[in-house]
DNA sequence: ATTTTCTCCTGCATGC
DNA sequence: TGCATGCAGGAGAAAA
């Protein structure tokens, strides 16, 4: 589940592959991404992400990826055989071929014209979590004045606060920063925001330098694994003891999404 | 206005 | 062996 730091270990592996080429032709072979077809014969100029949406951008808009669950984008030569559910090649002409495969078929093709940040999809977007407008007080102000009965996690997961955390990041953080999954956002301390916001930027850059994380499927663009799952606290490890008290994990479920914590170490 | 549920979809694990 | 069931989950849309 491509989440922040996957897709940007993503858009780091495709950009020198493709940046300053022609797309010459596009094979779209499932429906739902025909929308891959407006990059056709325009040069890239910049591969951007905004959260977990990456940016194929040209002189007149960008195709907006998104990979949903189970997406990856894979740099291939131009005579790799075709396997299952690869939905998109965008093939740039002698070069090689930059291959869309999604099992599960949650990701999302689009295009826009410029500007590209006026996209239904991007406008509403959160700051970028690594960025310098996202700290603490941020957090705590959001919480304070845009948040009725959310909690804790389910802020972290509000892509209108904070854009590109997911569930494992989200549930990892949360462990770390010592704060229970459950707990109401607007009661969250200060203190606690700052220690979140810094706990935050940090998993997402860690995860990101470990090439991001391989549950089951994910693999970067050269077809490489992400290494952060074994930095993994929580996630995954419900029933297991907690590495820090030994405790049995528990679980809950906000919002429909699995939440692993540790009783004794998150108050 | 906010919160819950539904909808995409496939693959894998479980249970009978 | 194979069939049905359940679950995983990003995020918009619809329903409550």
């Amino acid at each position: 589940m491509p989440e922040l730091p996957e897709v940007e270990v993503i858009r780091r592996g495709i950009i020198k592959h493709i940046v300053q080429r022609k797309v010459t032709d596009i094979i779209v072979r499932q429906p739902k991404f025909i929308n891959a077809q407006s990059l056709s014969n325009q040069n890239i100029l910049a591969v951007n992400r905004r959260g977990k949406y990456l940016l194929l951008e040209t002189s007149s808009g960008a195709t907006i990826i998104s990979l949903g669950m189970s997406g990856t984008l894979r740099i291939v030569s131009i005579s790799a055989p075709v396997s299952k559910h690869d939905h998109v090649d965008f093939v740039f002409k002698q070069a090689c071929i930059l291959r869309f495969n999604d099992p599960r078929r949650f990701g999302n093709i689009f295009w826009t014209p410029k500007p590209i940040q006026e996209h239904p999809r991007l406008k509403n977007l959160g700051p970028e979590p690594l960025s310098d407008n996202f700290n603490g007080n941020y957090l705590y102000q959001f919480a304070l004045t845009r948040t009725r009965s959310k909690s804790i996690k389910e802020l972290l997961m509000d892509g209108t606060a904070v854009t590109g955390i997911g569930n494992i990041y989200a549930t990892e953080t949360l462990f770390k920063a010592g704060v229970a999954p459950q707990r109401q956002a607007r009661d969250v301390s200060p203190k606690q925001y700052q220690k979140l916001s810094h706990n935050i930027k940090q998993v997402l850059a860690d995860a990101i330098a470990q090439g991001g994380t391989t549950l089951k499927d994910f693999v970067s663009s050269d077809g490489k694994p992400g290494y952060f799952k074994q930095q993994l606290n929580v996630y995954g490890r419900s029933g297991l003891p907690c590495f820090v008290c030994k405790q049995p994990l528990a679980m809950l479920r906000q919002a429909g999404r699995a939440t692993v914590f540790c009783k004794q170490c998150q108050t």
